[in-house]
DNA sequence: GCTTGCCGCAAGCAACTGCTTGCATTACCC
DNA sequence: GGGTAATGCAAGCAGTTGCTTGCGGCAAGC
């Protein structure tokens, strides 16, 4: 019970800011949340300035737990699982991630911490991708270009931060519900990178329209 | 030169909002911006929520001028052009959009805003869906679900709203060029749909591994 | 018992912020 | 010229906000 207080105040500037962010979590409101006197949070921190910034800088310390396997068995089902959690996690967060965003060019710190959650996933999805190659889930000399594989997780990641973030604010874009969206995401993601059976072949392709440059090369 | 004092604190409401957020647009912050009175700003306005509440609207009727032609083409071209487009118009008003999705929950009026646009550009996708679809680029009796397919449009939109908010915070995600990276994004989306070529066909797939459950089939 | 350190409480201060008032100025229309 | 509407300017007011000070209570260690 030592600490007690430092803790609980962090927490409550943590919920505090996620609901009014940087100018509206008052050194008052905080402590109120916190059930502790104002007085008390500028002796323990100094400053609301100071309070914040180590505040952030423990929120960017959560790590999510999810971890892919160390070999590739069934991407499709351990993708879902992961890019699952990612999401969850984020949905969690939302609200303090959208006022770090919101706060970034004014605080630099911010956007550092709202920038460590995805940073640390897109590299774990990038290393689970050099796996599947590896283990030939995709052809080595396939005609996905190493590029596009790259932009393909960047797309996968992208698309799961949006759908976490947006999701309860756009309620015309996000018409599906959850866990069939993520597992479309994962589906198209390796099909993107040649991962997945195609499901339609190009039959349909040459129908109607004279298709002179359906597939342009680079 | 009427109401030309209307127009240009409503602009100055909009730059001071977009970069200190509704909080920190002070009255007389858009004033001195505005070149104007602080005075007059509530002679004209009423007060500094009705005028915020005024930029806004007048925020989400500034209308993307892009549109598919009427009938398709040349999908990735096409398609890659108006992403290009939207993706343009979402970078230049990213600031505005992240103090939007922040006062979301206390401004319900932001949420609309902030979800206006990319609402209707979620609509434009999904009816060049349909003609893609209706013109045979899409297999009819694909094995791509058309709830699939909607997911696909949602997948697309999401990474190139993720693409334009997050860039300029998260370089060690988006490490790619622009243009490229939003070329792969099509692609993936029309491989995702099945409307091009797959690349590499599935000689890779039984590799090193018993893949005894690589496609689950539902 | 006595010091030490943490805490709560009351009060307050300077700066900021939304907003108002009174008055002089300017431009336009009849 | 005179009325009218919009603007600028100076001043101010009440409420908020970050932060400080002084004081007393209270538990722990000597």
């Amino acid at each position: 019970m030592i600490d007690d207080h430092r803790q609980r105040i962090l927490h409550a500037a943590a919920r505090v800011y996620a609901q009014h962010g940087w100018r509206g979590a008052t050194t008052r409101r905080i402590a109120e949340e916190a059930g502790v006197n104002e007085v008390t949070l500028f002796r323990q921190f100094g400053s609301k300035d100071a309070l914040l910034d180590l505040m952030m800088r423990e929120c960017s310390r959560i790590e999510q737990d999810a971890t892919f396997p160390s070999e590739p068995v069934d991407p499709e089902q351990e993708l879902l699982a992961w890019v699952t959690v990612h999401h969850t996690v984020l949905v969690s967060m939302r609200a303090i991630v959208r006022q770090m965003m919101s706060d970034a060019e004014a605080r630099p710190d911010a956007a550092d911490c709202a920038s460590h959650g995805p940073s640390a996933a897109m590299a774990q999805v990038r290393e689970y991708v050099v796996k599947l190659r590896r283990h030939g889930w995709i052809t080595e000399s396939g005609e996905v270009s190493p590029a596009e594989v790259r932009a393909a997780a960047t797309m996968l990641m992208g698309a799961v931060f949006a759908d976490g973030m947006n999701r309860d604010m756009m309620p015309t874009m996000f018409t599906q519900p959850v866990p069939e969206t993520l597992r479309a995401y994962v589906r198209i993601f390796l099909r993107g990178i040649g991962a997945l059976p195609q499901p339609a072949p190009r039959a349909a392709r040459t129908v109607e329209r004279d298709s002179t440059s359906t597939t342009v090369p680079e």
